[in-house]
DNA sequence: TTGCAATAGGCGCATATACGCCTATTATTC
DNA sequence: GAATAATAGGCGTATATGCGCCTATTGCAA
């Protein structure tokens, strides 16, 4: 009996963009019947958090492109879950805010996810999760430079 | 001197994909000058590992959807590194490999790939992410039921 | 105040991701 | 051997991701 795990991936980049398809298909079918995916769900519950936002405040809570946030609002501004506004004070500035439609699919969705956690919790470790977001948690404020590209 | 981290996410599945947001980010950094984005050299890093292979077993090694692998080969076939072609014993079977001129692409991809681990390394720690590359590889392996559809 | 720098965000483009439905091909069963 | 099941993969659709370039707006300096 070769129970042996596979070898762990030498590249880091490799070993989490796996993990992350792997859990991400996971949370996905678990909030399917909400309509919502998981990266709508984090930007309703991160926003709903932090309340009013700019995009570039929402977008670095979520290390995410401030582009792939804009173009993510898309589908939840059209259907009626997300609120887009300009700041009169500074109008450079977008304000989006949860619309009370919003809210509601976030409750909904809400009770999917905590499912998720626990079925995970279940199979991975409570504490072995807590453990791996802590790490997850460094990794995020880990500084990694991109190196500049050679002058001419 | 409040230099404490910020909480760490809740939330397994938006841990995660932060995480590889930020890590993915900085290893298309190094790889750019290469011309290749992360997820083909993973491709062709893994399938000049793994010899011949067809879609489904290549899909599966990189823990990636076989619809999602079948299009990111649309630009490496375009671009002559992988080659795709019909298995002569089981006709349903696609073959593929990778060309010589994507063996030559992937060599030099690499050494911006070590050095991205090297860089990786010195700001994460490397046994750190020694460890986190295993625990990754633990979740990769543990099974996520995604909850059936209920029954008309 | 006017003119330049800095900031916020949009948009084109290209790739990445995956579900559902479809065809082609092979294996199985009667 | 013909009907049927199972498997491999393609394709439509929709969202996700982010770089480079652009405009709008504001802050700052001469």
């Amino acid at each position: 009996m070769d129970e042996r795990l596979p070898q762990p991936d030498l590249c880091n980049c490799l070993a989490i963009r796996k993990a992350a398809r792997h859990v991400t298909q996971y949370y996905d079918g678990h909030l399917a019947p909400t309509g919502l995916r998981t990266t709508q769900f984090s930007i309703l519950a991160r926003l709903k958090r932090l309340g009013p936002s700019t995009i570039n405040e929402l977008a670095a809570d979520l290390v995410m492109d401030r582009t792939t946030l804009g173009r993510n609002l898309g589908p939840l501004e059209r259907d009626g879950l997300v609120a887009v506004g300009v700041d009169p004070r500074d109008r450079r500035n977008r304000i989006l805010d949860v619309t009370e439609t919003g809210a509601e699919r976030l409750a909904e969705a809400r009770k999917r996810w905590t499912d998720a956690q626990h079925e995970f919790d279940a199979a991975f470790g409570g504490p072995q999760a807590a453990a791996l977001r802590q790490t997850l948690a460094v990794l995020v404020n880990t500084e990694l430079r991109t190196p500049e590209a050679s002058e001419p």
